[in-house]
DNA sequence: GCCGTTTTCGGCCCGACTGTTTTCAGTCG
């Protein structure tokens, strides 16, 4: 997994290399999407070399392969080093300054000879960059508020911070009375994981009136642009952009500014292929409109079967959709129950009974109660002691309670040689157990896959929790063999996490897609430390439906005397 | 640099906004 990241970064690296010395936009393209490829896969890339199967990822040539190959080999490649020999670091820091690209970058470094963002700042300052042609007063002012904004930004923010923002802008907009339809869209509708900006997008008969509100947010800290048609700010922290449309174009615009990208550019193709073309304000031939009130509209126009946003990757989606054979994805309502909660017998802060009225709320048949073994101690673990008090009182809850089912689990520590933190005759007694590593983070890559299968091989394990690690822009994952690992879920009858915490989102949307075609099954859990929590479940149904899959993909979708079953390990 | 039901060359998505300019280039999404 090493290699995907190197890759990455280099493609990445000498995509905007190229691109500042005015090279063939198109290659730079290239460079581009195989770098988010490799870095998006879940495979291991050293598998495709050492299979020399490398060309069998779209994106990647004959070219392209010898250059990953030649990264395997070496560990860098030649003509990234010669390009950044040829271009000054800072230059390609300057490239992250929004509103600032590779001319006038160029032109900043040929006629004044900055290099660093430090010069850079300085000459803005002095109103030494306006004598430049195509800089003026105001392009020096854009460059200071863009490296302040990039000092304070942190780039890429968890959806789940992000996502507070958005629907309180949506309220703050409805609210107006004036807007007949808003939606937000981007990447938060797509449900990425991380997100640097919100789109919102609304129809109003007063596009004037709706801009001078948006302008007016309370959390406002900078306005860029306001226009009729489009405006951005920035409020906390993150940039927002607003856009109005007409009502019979609002579909093309949902399904423009929705993305991705990449899914976007594919649709593309297929328009040109019918001889169509298609914008933000609709599905045209010639100069006629042919579609685009509503998304349902555009793609079954082109034959297609309507998308939904977590699947607009490119990833296949509409070669399959052209077939109309999507995947039916899991919905939020198909969820049963939430297999992995914390309360005050370890490091949650409710009790057992406010967790099981929430869960009531949710609609659930059935919630395990899985607090944290003795070992992590941070977390005020299990005693054996404490596991019986916590089974004698969900045995008073479950008489009480007839329309939820209560289990009794623990999220069990794997520890450094693969052993589980509990006492055989205390797993014995629990209706569920997930095991999760939680230490020695460092290890190797064979040490801990070896560490992770000899856990999962046990008999009484059932979820293999939050299984890479990761805590979004936090901390990377830990070195593992996903790959391996879920051969043995597979094999022994034991499902993978999808923790739904927005910090965590483990295993990611890739790795579903691996599990659904392994036939590994996926439990999505909330690892709620609070009831409010238990609403993370959300997070991880996005997540999941961004890895295709299925109600009978999913664990904690079936009824619960099947999960009994599976629990159990009936076959 | 990739790719192929307009195949081995010649395409590669496309429009809005800004700041500069005096008709447009650069940047963004």
């Amino acid at each position: 997994m090493v290699l995907n990241k190197k890759v990455a970064q280099i493609f990445y690296e000498i995509a905007q290399l190229l691109d500042l010395i005015g090279d063939n936009p198109f290659r730079l393209r290239a460079y581009e999407r195989a770098a988010m490829r490799v870095e998006s896969m879940p495979e291991d890339l050293e598998e495709y070399v050492l299979q020399d199967k490398l060309e069998e990822l779209p994106g990647i040539g004959k070219d392209l392969a010898e250059k990953i190959k030649e990264i395997y080999r070496t560990g860098t490649l030649k003509q990234y080093e010669e390009l950044k020999q040829k271009v000054p670091s800072g230059l390609l820091e300057m490239m992250s300054i929004p509103g600032l690209g590779p001319k006038k970058i160029k032109l900043i470094y040929d006629k004044l000879g900055i290099t660093t963002m430090e010069e850079l700042e300085k000459y803005a300052r002095e109103g030494r960059l306006r004598s430049l042609s195509g800089f003026g007063p105001k392009t020096e002012e854009n460059i200071l508020k863009g490296i302040e904004f990039l000092k304070r930004s942190k780039g890429r923010l968890p959806l789940g911070q992000v996502l507070p923002l958005a629907i309180d802008l949506r309220r703050y907009i409805e609210e107006s009375g004036l807007v007949k339809r808003v939606d937000v869209v981007g990447s938060i509708r797509r449900f990425k994981e991380t997100v640097h900006d919100v789109d919102i997008l609304v129809v109003t008969d007063s596009p004037r009136e709706i801009m001078d509100r948006f302008v007016r947010y309370p959390e406002v800290e900078e306005i860029i642009a306001q226009g009729e048609k489009k405006s951005s700010i920035i409020a906390s922290g993150v940039q927002v952009d607003l856009r109005v449309f007409d009502e019979e174009c609002y579909g093309a615009a949902l399904l423009y500014f929705t993305g991705s990208k990449e899914h976007n550019i594919r649709v593309r193709q297929v328009c040109i292929e019918r001889g169509l073309k298609l914008n933000e304000y609709g599905l045209f031939r010639g100069e006629k409109r042919v579609a685009g009130a509503s998304e349902q509209e555009v793609y079954s126009y082109l034959g297609m079967q309507w998308i939904p946003p977590e699947m607009r990757e490119d990833q296949g989606e509409v070669e399959i959709a052209l077939q109309g054979q999507l995947p039916v994805l899991i919905d939020l309502e198909d969820i049963k129950g939430d297999l992995h909660i914390h309360t005050v017998y370890s490091d949650g802060t409710d009790e057992i009974e406010t967790i099981v009225k929430k869960a009531i709320s949710l609609g659930y048949k059935y919630v395990a109660i899985t607090d944290h073994s003795p070992s992590l101690a941070v977390a005020k673990g299990m005693t054996v002691e404490k596991v019986r008090r916590q089974a004698e009182e969900i045995a008073r809850i479950n008489r009480r309670y007839s329309k939820i089912r209560v289990l009794l689990g623990m999220e069990v520590d794997i520890l450094a040689d693969g052993t589980l933190d509990c006492p055989e005759d205390v797993l014995n007694c629990l209706d569920v157990v997930i095991a999760a590593v939680h230490s020695r983070f460092k290890m190797g890559r064979e040490e801990m896959t070896n560490r992770i299968i000899k856990a999962i091989s046990h008999p009484k394990v059932n979820i293999l929790a939050h299984p890479t690690g990761r805590l979004l822009g936090e901390r990377d994952s830990y070195e593992v063999d996903i790959e391996r690992v879920m051969r043995v879920a597979k094999e022994k009858g034991v499902a993978m996490e999808l923790n739904a915490s927005p910090r965590r989102l483990d295993i990611n949307s890739e790795m579903c897609r691996m599990a659904k075609e392994m036939g590994v099954m996926v439990a999505i859990n909330t690892d709620a430390h609070s009831h409010q929590q238990l609403d993370y479940m959300r997070f991880g149904v996005g997540t999941a439906r961004r890895g295709w899959l299925e109600k009978k993909d999913v664990l904690n979708t079936l009824e619960s005397d099947r999960l009994m079953g599976f629990l159990r390990k009936e076959r």
